[in-house]
DNA sequence: CGAACAATTGATCCTCATCAAACCTTGTGG
DNA sequence: CCACAAGGTTTGATGAGGATCAATTGTTCG
């Protein structure tokens, strides 16, 4: 209740919400801080809860058997995670969710927003059209794992990156921040590999890397790269 | 019209319908005939339809830019296809839809289905359930081609095909009807390896490979590989 | 200053894609 | 009913693309 209920607009599922429908959600919401490294939720759990990021940042990961784990997304403010639970009742969570910074989230009951979509058409829509979005985006990304060389998943999985997180510098490019480890996970590759393109790409002015941090000089040759279009 | 309005209750988004909103859908229903190899949609045309396909086979599948395709799923009777489009108006398809064998479905403009939504609830709850189930299938398969070898995902992929499609054989096996290419976009490798894959395996008696058909011996020793717990 | 963590770089190896050629199966038409 | 065409499958040979391993070099922070 310390969230002003107006600032839930944002999301973009809340975004048609009346005001009274705000406030529902805020009254019914509490308030959950989470270190660096520490999770939200696992894979498997029974998806009692949904969030909504109100600072930080995390990630949603799949693990396979051997522990060995993927990146499906990455989650800023005022994005929701953990809703493909309040679709079914006893649903389990399909992903991981970690802290990759303090960060707090509001946790509202899954079952609560199963009920309001029962009398709420636009929440329903509102959530499917997020849904077709996180389908058509694992849809992409799935064929590019398939078909794409790495260094086209480097420059794609960048390029994401910047405009979800970029921020403009007074020197004309963009600022990242993220170790490589991360964008590895996020492209289907190692760390070793990002580290060798990143120095390529550095060598001819693309971009400078530097600990958890990558300056994109040319944002315009990464397009390139990323469809193919370059040598 | 030509179809009975109660066989479309088969359909897992109007299992819960009544039997009056089955009828309103089945008159808003045209019949498409399409030919093997023919195309209901392209990715990027303008979703006017949403589809439920009544006989025959049809593959959803992704391009890139050269042309490289991505087998996305299999459609068998009584799935719903290109559904996605009816969630936001002026949507584009994400991807093409092309028969497999002659096929015959119901299109059913995108429109309608969003009306019928508006009020009705356990229309959308069902729409949202068949979309989590894709989100989570589309995760998983992410996961297992970015961190599993070919054989398993192979193996992965027959397991998927034995419980969509396989029918049992009287001599304790369970049969299966696809091209080994085929199988090969739906495992992301080729033709090729998948070939080699099933030579092996039919040397240790796992499988019976023929033209366009594999028959599983052992659905056990399958299951083993997929989940890395052989040798 | 030192410990912990991130990035770099070289060397090696392995999995699979690719290419080529032959082989098999099925259906068709003379 | 046989011969041939078309499409599916098999198998070998080759090589490229990255993963993996190992060792070193930054960088940051307590």
């Amino acid at each position: 209740m310390s969230i002003d209920s107006q600032q839930l607009r944002r999301v973009s599922v809340f975004q048609n919400a009346t005001d009274d429908d705000l406030k529902l959600f805020s009254k019914n919401s509490i308030e959950r801080s989470i270190e660096e490294g520490e999770f939200f939720f696992f894979q498997g759990d029974p998806a009692v809860y949904f969030y909504v990021l109100i600072s930080g940042r995390a990630k949603l990961m799949q693990m396979n058997p051997a522990g060995q784990q993927v990146n499906l997304r990455t989650i800023t403010e005022w994005q929701m995670f953990g809703a493909l639970g309040a679709v079914r009742d006893n649903a389990t969570y399909p992903a991981t969710a970690q802290a990759m910074e303090h960060s707090t989230a509001l946790a509202i009951k899954s079952d609560f927003l199963r009920e309001m979509m029962q009398t709420r058409p636009y929440l329903s829509m509102d959530l499917m059209k997020l849904m077709t979005t996180y389908i058509q985006e694992m849809q992409e990304r799935y064929r590019e794992l398939a078909t794409e060389k790495v260094e086209r998943r480097i420059a794609h999985s960048l390029l994401r990156l910047v405009s979800q997180m970029g921020t403009k510098t007074p020197g004309g490019g963009i600022e990242l921040t993220f170790t490589q480890q991360e964008l590895a996970e996020m492209s289907g590759t190692t760390l070793y590999t990002v580290s060798r393109v990143l120095s390529e790409w550095e060598k001819n002015g693309l971009v400078e890397a530097g600990r958890e941090r990558v300056l994109v000089r040319k944002p315009h040759e990464l397009v390139k790269i990323s469809e193919g279009l370059d040598r």
